[in-house]
DNA sequence: GTCCGACATC
């Protein structure tokens, strides 16, 4: 072969390769790199720039380090423009020390040289660090250009540091940048995220030209905000000005119909959607199924899912968080197989999403295997799949393996730490959250407001109201922060628990934010037991203006009512709650026996064994009874016939459920139940008992934490 | 020839 032949043949694979990274298929670009050396065609430095462009946009750090030893082995020269290749590489892949290292031995420094830097570490989440490097390059003398802005300012953005974003736009304004419009529309977003709405909406304002990325800097920026309402209204608004949306506007649109619940904006705007043809394009169809899911449509959400013609692994994931935010745990676990029957591979998300379902369902058995599963795909050092982990296996009644997990994480985050605090608390195991508490502020990791939220329920769990008051004072006196609205709903929820309602009620009036629904329901729970029925009036009223959909608030009120011996208001209540359409969720415990999972309903008579469950009530009624137990029908709301309703409490689906557990294993063996609502009082009461005559301990998992009964006791010393 | 660009699933 003639040298020329040679020459032209790198440049024609050079060439197929670069149109295969244009076009965003850089595994088929790096496919045809192997064909080439397979031919044995010499890469030259042409060849190299498209490769690593191909290794970074593909996150590829092995492959990239490979390249990076051909291109010394070949010799070829290292010029700015590889120099700036390797260093971007190095950089997306995460890998900043090996970027440096290039970046620092390299003969000459462009200005491209340093963006790539710049944007590297941004990505890695190092705003910072970022914002050093640009004032290290100016003091360099290196005249910075739009790409460095837009990069810098991401890299405010994504650390709130206003302050430095301001700076970064007055040198923007004196470089000759500033009427760029992707830089403005960087810096709208920049505002957005600093939370600076007005600054944003100047920016906005002073454009000449609005272009589609410019109103979905504006419609995300709104969303994020929490905003949603103008988002949607931003929407409307852009299409007057004859503005037409794209994909990403959707998504943005889609995200803020999402948060408002607004189903029927929603609709519009999925039928606009079909009509432009963008609900082919995968993230829109995903984040319409989305949509659906927090609009309430678990239907819809399935029918757009269905007709899906592509999904991602994305697309899954949202299918499966969704079906377990609707209680469809089985649902949830079943879309995992048939995903991976699609060949779609579970990531971190997905996982967590399928353990959450696993936590919700009570599912350990599912959730052990899906930890297999975690291990076998490399992802148990992840201290994010740890902390779902560690919560599922608490909520599933594993506490033991919870701590297990816990332990066997290689570098802990507040998250982790927060996840195993919660999971003592929901176990009423106030000592052990408040020693990882201690152990916690000892390494220096950094408290937030979740971990706050976990040792104020292991307060409430646990009855340790003087601690509460302490830890509660403590966020503001020690951690100089404000106490937030989620830790005043569990100070009142403590406070209430106690009886402590005027004191309860006057920290509701002190408040410095607007109390919200959970505030209010802390303090009508507490109304409930105490009978206190002024108060809880006023509660349940806020509930209704904030929330009319609210089930529990209904269900609360008319238990109220009906304590303090108000039958026609109880009654009147209920009547309203059908004709506004608000449904009460039926009462369901579940049991596993043999790795079966029996479900009861309340006056269940569906179970084959119904007979025998039924014998084994009735003995354990007469064993109750001579142990002194009272058939405690406070609890039981409707008027009926006292002994109408000594029938019903003993069938409650709980008792049901012990019952068939009891016959079912062998003497002396634990029982575990799981009960989708809270557990009710006299049911609580009938378990210690029957702890004491079976001489068994039952677990109890309720909608709000664990009941372990042993001897006529509870974990949770009757605080729930 | 190299660097940036609104965005989603927890």
């Amino acid at each position: 072969m003639k040298p020329g032949t040679i020459q032209r043949s790198v440049f024609s694979w050079t060439v197929n390769i670069r149109r295969y990274v244009k076009n965003g298929q850089p595994l088929k670009a790096l496919e045809l790199y192997q064909e080439m050396q397979n031919e044995a065609i010499n890469p030259d430095k042409f060849t190299f720039i498209c490769v690593l462009n191909a290794c970074a946009s593909l996150l590829a750090l092995e492959k990239g380090r490979d390249v990076h030893a051909q291109i010394v082995q070949s010799g070829c020269k290292l010029d700015v423009y590889l120099g700036n290749s390797l260093v971007d590489m190095y950089a997306k892949c995460g890998s900043i020390d090996e970027a440096y290292r290039v970046f620092n031995f390299m003969p000459g420094r462009s200005v491209v040289s340093w963006n790539a830097m710049i944007s590297g570490i941004v990505k890695s989440g190092n705003g910072k660090q970022a914002l050093e490097l640009f004032e290290h390059m100016q003091q360099e003398r290196i005249v910075p250009d739009t790409v460095t802005f837009v990069s810098v300012l991401n890299g405010c953005a994504s650390i709130g540091a206003l302050a430095d974003g301001r700076s970064v736009h007055a040198q923007l304004r004196q470089s000759g940048c500033s009427s760029d419009i992707l830089v403005n529309n960087c810096l709208i977003g920049m505002y957005f995220k600093c939370g600076c709405i007005e600054d944003a909406c100047e920016i906005f304002n002073n454009l000449p030209v609005h272009s589609v990325v410019s109103w979905n800097a504006m419609i995300m920026g709104y969303v994020k905000c929490g905003q949603s309402d103008k988002a949607v209204q931003l929407f409307r608004q852009m299409q007057q000005e004859g503005v037409d949306p794209d994909s990403i506007t959707f998504l943005g649109v889609l995200n803020a119909c999402a948060k408002k619940g607004a189903l029927e904006d929603g609709r519009k705007v999925h039928a606009q959607a079909i009509k432009s043809g963008f609900h082919l394009d995968i993230m829109v169809g995903s984040c319409l199924v989305d949509m659906y899911i927090k609009c309430g449509s678990i239907d819809d959400a399935c029918r757009v899912f269905n007709s899906m013609k592509n999904r991602n692994v994305i697309s899954w994931s949202t299918m499966i968080a969704g079906y377990t935010k609707f209680g469809r745990g089985d649902k949830a676990l079943e879309s995992l197989q048939q995903m991976q029957q699609a060949s779609i591979k579970p990531d971190t998300i997905t996982l967590m999403a399928a353990l959450n379902a696993c936590a919700a369902a009570a599912a350990l058995h599912e959730g052990r295997f899906i930890h297999g599963q975690i291990i076998h795909s490399g992802f148990e050092s992840d201290v994010f799949v740890g902390s779902s982990l560690i919560d599922m296996y608490a909520k599933c009644g594993s506490i033991i393996d919870s701590c297990r997990v816990f332990n066997n994480i290689p570098m802990h985050n507040v998250v982790s730490w927060n996840a195993m605090i919660m999971g003592y608390a929901i176990h009423g195991l106030g000592s052990d959250a408040l020693r990882l508490f201690e152990q916690m502020c000892q390494k220096g990791v950094e408290i937030d407001n979740a971990t706050f939220v976990c040792l104020l329920s292991a307060c409430s769990h646990a009855g340790l109201v003087d601690l509460a008051h302490y830890l509660f004072e403590s966020i503001s006196s020690v951690y100089g922060i404000l106490a937030r609205i989620e830790h005043h709903s569990c100070m009142i929820d403590i406070l209430g628990r106690v009886g402590h309602l005027h004191e309860a009620d006057k920290l509701i009036k002190t408040m410095w934010c607007q109390p919200d629904v959970s505030v209010w329901m802390a303090l009508l729970g507490a109304c409930r037991i105490y009978g206190i029925l002024q108060l809880g009036e006023l509660a349940a009223k806020q509930i209704f203006k904030l929330d009319p959909e609210n089930v529990g608030a209904y269900v609360l009120l008319s238990n109220l009512y009906a304590t303090t011996g108000k039958w026609d208001n109880s009654r009147m209540l209920q009547q309203m709650r059908k004709r506004r359409h608000v449904h009460k969720q039926p009462g369901q415990t579940w049991i596993e026996v043999n790795n079966q999972v029996h479900t009861f309903l309340v006056n269940d008579r569906e179970h084959p064994q119904i007979m025998e469950i039924e014998e084994e009530l009735k003995r354990l009624s007469e064993e109750m009874i001579k142990a002194g137990y009272v058939p405690n029908t406070r609890f039981l709301v409707r008027e009926m016939e006292e002994e109408l309703k000594q029938f019903s409490l003993c069938h409650h689906s709980e008792k049901l459920a012990i019952a068939f557990g009891l016959i079912s294993t062998p003497d002396g063996s634990p029982l575990s139940i799981f009960k989708n609502l809270r557990v009710c009082g006299d049911c609580h009461e009938a378990t210690k008992l029957i702890s004491r005559i079976v001489g068994r301990s039952i677990v109890v998992r309720d909608a709000n934490r664990f009941h372990h009964f042993q001897q006529g006791a509870c974990s949770c010393r009757d605080y729930w």
